[in-house]
DNA sequence: CTAGTTATTTATCATCTGATAAACTAGAGG
DNA sequence: CCTCTAGTTTATCAGATGATAAATAACTAG
């Protein structure tokens, strides 16, 4: 908009930040959109419009067809960005770890898990792109089933005494039932960057002691179930 | 739905169920509208744009603005339509009456409740709506804190033979937990109508399970903790 | 200091989209 | 069959929005 772009240094800066409006080498600007992009769909939605992107980064709107074809062409750096391009943690073998109590274990899980994806911008945008219809969260899914639940539901019939997952495949109903608390867990995230309520800070107190009533009812109801089923 | 009410049946039919176009009295087609705006709403979010509504309503886009003024409007309607011009069972005595077990309560509950809203339209709704930042989530989480959460953990206390809530207020922490819970279950629906997983029918064996290793779980730990809390 | 490269902006399009006004017509009442 | 009411459509607008092309200017190399 303004276009002091002269050699004087605006002292202004009035209220906006009236940038200085540097170059940039096209690396560190392409990633700086990207970044920016991550928490501008992150608040407003995919139909968030790209002037109002621009704006913020205190770039006109035509310079992001520079860095990217088309507005999906972003949208689809943002998933890389926010999903793909930072490995995870061996989820698998911290849960199959036995020499270490199953609670101490699922508690370092959570504590590891929730602080790559109980963010801000993951939350929303995994919450957005869902509800788009995106192929990447049935992707998601499918590795969450995979590398975490399938072993949490091994680890808790090992823990139950029951028979392994070899001996007996998982069915739906224990997938389903071990979604309850990670699902509830996740809840927490929902709760606080989405819906904005209050929640209690100490998010590890909540998974302790949802994992301890979690293993020692499944214990509990188990053993009940051992004579009729 | 079908309205081929004039005297010349269309044989036509052709692609598009090309709408005999009759007229209706204001105040039906002002249900259909909302009817229609809900599903509409619900599938594409509330960025769907007025004009694709009106085509799968068989009518032109300008006739929505006889019934409703703006688009916002509708919006508003929607939302009455789907959380307040329902009237919800008294959950709060459902929960508190001792005189059943709780596992049972909880399970009748989590029927009466699921079936109101764990459905397609509802869940959307909710979600893009907490998303968009409304004010009416907010207060619907307000409602059910107070009215089912609180309680629970009532009884949850009752059952394990703590303090009351007189006298001893519900801390924060206690909410939290309850909330994994609650939000395990409602993240059923979530992953049904939102991610679009596949996840077992038997929706009430699922809360069965998770109802009694819950109640167990809280009785063993609760005793546990007795002697260091 | 000059010239060349390329990051960035200005100007502009075509289309979409919410909204309005006026013309039209189905159907009820007489 | 006529008439009037009100439900519906046609035509259209203004602003928003994704995208493009050409002009401009910041930085770099020589």
């Amino acid at each position: 908009m303004r276009k002091d772009s002269t050699k004087r240094p605006p002292k202004t800066d009035e209220k906006k930040a009236a940038a200085p409006r540097r170059r940039l080498r096209a690396v560190n600007r392409e990633q700086q959109i990207v970044d920016e992009a991550v928490n501008f769909f992150a608040e407003k939605g995919f139909s968030g419009q790209t002037r109002e992107l621009a704006t913020r980064l205190g770039i006109t709107q035509p310079l992001l067809y520079r860095y990217f074809p088309t507005k999906r062409d972003l949208i689809e750096r943002v998933f890389d960005e926010v999903y793909l391009n930072r490995e995870s943690p061996d989820w698998s073998s911290l849960l199959t770890d036995r020499s270490r109590p199953l609670h101490d274990r699922l508690c370092d899980f959570y504590g590891s898990y929730s602080e790559m994806t109980y963010r801000y911008e993951w939350i929303r945008i995994y919450m957005f792109s869902a509800l788009m219809g995106e192929k990447l969260n049935r992707r998601y899914i499918k590795i969450v089933e995979k590398k975490i639940l399938t072993p949490m539901c091994a680890e808790l019939r090992d823990y139950c005494g029951q028979p392994t997952i070899e001996e007996k495949p998982i069915r739906q109903i224990e997938l389903d039932h071990i979604w309850v608390i990670h699902g509830g867990l996740f809840y927490y995230a929902i709760r606080k960057h989405i819906y904005h309520s209050r929640v209690s800070k100490d998010f590890a107190a909540i998974v302790s002691r949802a994992v301890a009533v979690m293993l020692a009812g499944s214990k509990a109801v188990s053993a009940e179930l051992e004579t009729n089923d």
